[in-house]
DNA sequence: CATAGTATATCGAATGTCGATATATCGAAA
DNA sequence: TTTCGATATATCGACATTCGATATACTATG
């Protein structure tokens, strides 16, 4: 028998947390701390995840199989205190479905209009 | 000095189910049951809000001052058990912030190719 | 060499979700 | 009219996750 993984719809709704790692990673692979500063960058500000969320949710998802701890990218810039993480196959697959579904969300959003004319 | 509110935005990211939650009520007055099967119908049952979620998630959101118990809306087909709830102008705010938020991720989701061609 | 920023790790408290259980009412069909 | 599935709210304890603080140490710059 296979070793059947969850269909990665049935891991939605991920936490806004879980999503924002994603999307980082989907850009880049990335060390912890960079993905803090991504998550900082790509809100403007607004959503900032701490250290302990973001180390425990790190854990996490490489536990469910999103993510991969990798080789740093290219040996510029080499700071040995970094770990990178690779968004996987599988990965990339939850954060597809977990995109659809938030699109879903602002599509609805929109018809309700908590979203000006935009 | 003014009893001053939290700004919306310091309420982001919501999780999923105040999300939703507050999309039911912005289309709606609704009891509970019916948050629950607005849920279920708006996200083609991918998503469903059990009970003692809603339940807890509804007295937070009062207490924070997003919601309201409301009377029923016009009389027809009473069922007195029904608790109605009324999304008002602060939770809107709320709301409108989050789905700012939420299109922001769609838009970056968008830009990483996590969406297809949509 | 002081120090601000980078980087990971871990802890306990608080928040939030989940599934089960309980209780009761409603409406329709047998 | 009783019975049954759907409707409706409430509460519980276990579990998952976030949060902020604390710790430790390295890096780069003046």
């Amino acid at each position: 028998m296979s070793a059947t993984k969850k269909h990665p719809d049935d891991w939605l709704p991920l936490s806004p947390t879980q999503w924002y790692v994603l999307l980082a990673l989907a850009e880049n692979d990335l060390h912890g701390y960079g993905i803090m500063q991504n998550v900082k960058q790509r809100t403007e500000g607004r959503v900032k995840i701490g250290s302990g969320t973001l180390y425990s949710a790190i854990d996490r998802m490489i536990e469910y199989g999103w993510i991969e701890e990798t080789d740093a990218p290219d040996n510029k810039d080499a700071d040995a205190r970094r770990r990178y993480y690779h968004l996987n196959k599988y990965g990339t697959r939850v954060a597809e479905a977990e995109a659809r579904r938030l699109a879903n969300s602002v599509r609805d959003a929109r018809v309700l209009g908590l979203l000006g004319a935009t």
